[in-house]
DNA sequence: GTGAAAGCGCTAACAG
DNA sequence: CTGTTAGCGCTTTCAC
């Protein structure tokens, strides 16, 4: 038994508002658009009658005929980590302001659905995309950006290619930690990430991490490098247990560097249970800044991605493109900057 | 200088692949749908066709004929923080699975927003709503729910009114905690709440604790609760302050209940700070069981909400009611569990 | 300044 | 079984 009827009834449309106005149904047009200069009189005799019959116009019809919608899409792998929602949260508020609707295409990390959630949309009544990708999938992106559609990428740099993009630079920002931890007198300094594969953000972080040491003067040991993939964004106890492994073997830095604050609770636990204090015995630094590393015990130390400025950044460039304004910079890079809390101090000598 | 076309070139269309197929496009239609019979001879070759020209159907144009555009809007205050973005991916993997789209329409806890947001799609291409509030909305609800909109109300009841529903027990859930709590031997049993003026389930729970007191016989102690409009959902600092005042007054609970893990969190971090030791000298239980929980120190024993199974009940539910199929239960009650961590222990004697 | 009418891409009668 | 045709609600020429 069907409890709704199947068809919306759409209760009024231009034709009543025409109607009751006394009007052509362009005119009604013409007075919401202001499209045309249309006499004051008429003009409110207009408005009135929308008032009265409490009518919007729809936009179906609207995108039909002007295969505009006002409506943007993201597409991310996942809404339920901190760090994406955090920056969808300031995708969204640009998106309101400029009154554009925002529709969530997540991935699930996964290339293919990708694709598909993409041309899904594509043909439908999408003005332009956000890809908030999580992974490289550049010979996609090029290729919807060459079809001439709105397109920004978020997070994700593809170097030489002219598409709009907004990222932090990753490189300078692992080695701004390096460089800080260097200066808390740290010479034999850890680095814990997942694998890169597919992931130039985070091979990215590497570099810097690299980057750090040369500067320095650090020589690089592979024995200091946790990069593995069993570190997970959802859960720590598989960090817990590759960090814990890895502490077994005997040589421990002096402080740690870790790709995200996640990875950072896993550790700060494993190291706990292997009987170091933290920072007393070693520091730790996270990366990301998600809300919870305010609560973790030390307070962690952190490098700060600005995650809601990242959302208006590239919200707000993608509309300019949609809306055709001249654009001066169709690649952001978003300064970074590290937040000092308890995790990490001096090195012992 | 526009930088794209305003328009957006729809490179093939459905009367492209008629001619190219040499047949109506009310057979290409049909065969699209699979709304009449089609010989396999004719289906074929516009299979074909649509194969070779890469096309696929107008949502917008299909929806200007049948009011409908597989789609559907989740209304949510805010979708960065932990509970509400995990419940909404439950609700994602729901819409993928059955083919529909899914919007997020986000008010930041604002009713006024929360109506702005709901005309604009009503009227446009929603096919229902999920009203994941955040707060007791119920007139603005009820309006949408009589114009026959398919609507379901998550997470928030309403009581007599027979708007499709599906929430947790909140009553029983925070009565289950104080039985757990009252076994392990507290008498003195602390609770910690944001104010609940215009937020049902947030009340509900205060009368579960309430309900919980009276069941074991234990005195209802003003002192020991502290409910107060300091409690946030992303920062714990106000949270820590309000606590820690609390403390300072002297009467010390030898457990505390929390309403949100996230007031756990500040919780455990003043009582550290006041020297009080968990779970030795005060046990803690938090709400929730939100990914962050299992990062504390000590690990926090919560009661947990199912968060993704929560997002199913109420996509699916939603689904069969746009699909008109019998539903036998309007109003869903999902049990709750209590996960037992570290947090809580005996009360000292 | 305003109106009439064509048509966006599709579905759903209605014919055949 | 398949084709023709009339709209869905709106914008946009083209007339007046």
């Amino acid at each position: 038994m069907a409890q709704y009827k199947k068809k919306k009834q759409i209760d009024v449309s231009i034709k009543d508002i025409a109607h009751k106005a006394g009007v052509a149904i362009s005119t009604v047009s013409n007075v919401i658009n202001e499209t045309r200069f249309v006499t004051s009189q008429t003009k409110e005799r207009v408005l009135d009658a929308i008032e009265k019959l409490d009518y919007r116009p729809n936009i179906i019809a609207r995108g039909l005929r002007t295969h505009s919608t006002r409506t943007v899409a993201v597409i991310v792998p996942d809404i339920s980590s901190s760090f994406f929602s955090q920056v969808i949260n300031g995708i969204e508020k640009i998106a309101r302001k400029r009154n554009y609707t925002l529709i969530l295409g997540c991935t699930s990390f996964d290339c293919k659905e990708e694709a598909r959630i993409t041309n899904v949309l594509l043909d439908s009544f999408i003005d332009g995309f956000i890809f908030f990708s999580g992974f490289d999938n550049y010979e996609f992106i090029k290729k919807v950006y060459e079809k001439n559609v709105p397109v920004v990428s978020l997070d994700k740099d593809f170097g030489e290619s002219s598409i709009p993009t907004v990222v932090i630079d990753n490189f300078a920002a692992v080695k701004s930690c390096v460089d800080y931890l260097y200066g808390f007198g740290h010479r034999k300094i850890g680095y814990i990430s997942f694998t890169y594969d597919k992931q130039t953000t985070v091979r990215k972080r590497f570099e810097g991490y690299l980057g750090g040491l040369e500067k320095n003067n650090l020589k690089f040991d592979p024995d200091l490098v946790l990069i593995s993939p069993e570190m997970r964004l959802h859960e720590t106890t598989s960090t817990y247990e590759a960090v814990r492994n890895f502490l077994k073997k005997g040589k421990i830095p002096t402080a740690f560097l870790t790709v995200a604050d996640v990875f950072a609770f896993g550790l700060l636990r494993a190291l706990k249970d292997e009987g170091f204090k933290v920072p007393e015995d070693v520091s730790v630094m996270g990366f990301d800044n998600i809300l919870f590393s305010q609560f973790t015990e030390p307070l962690l130390t952190t490098l700060k991605q600005p995650k809601s400025l990242m959302g208006n950044i590239a919200m707000n460039l993608l509309l300019d493109i949609i809306e055709g304004k001249e654009i001066k910079d169709k690649k952001i890079i978003i300064p970074t900057t590290i937040i000092e809390r308890e995790s990490v101090t001096f090195a012992k000598k």
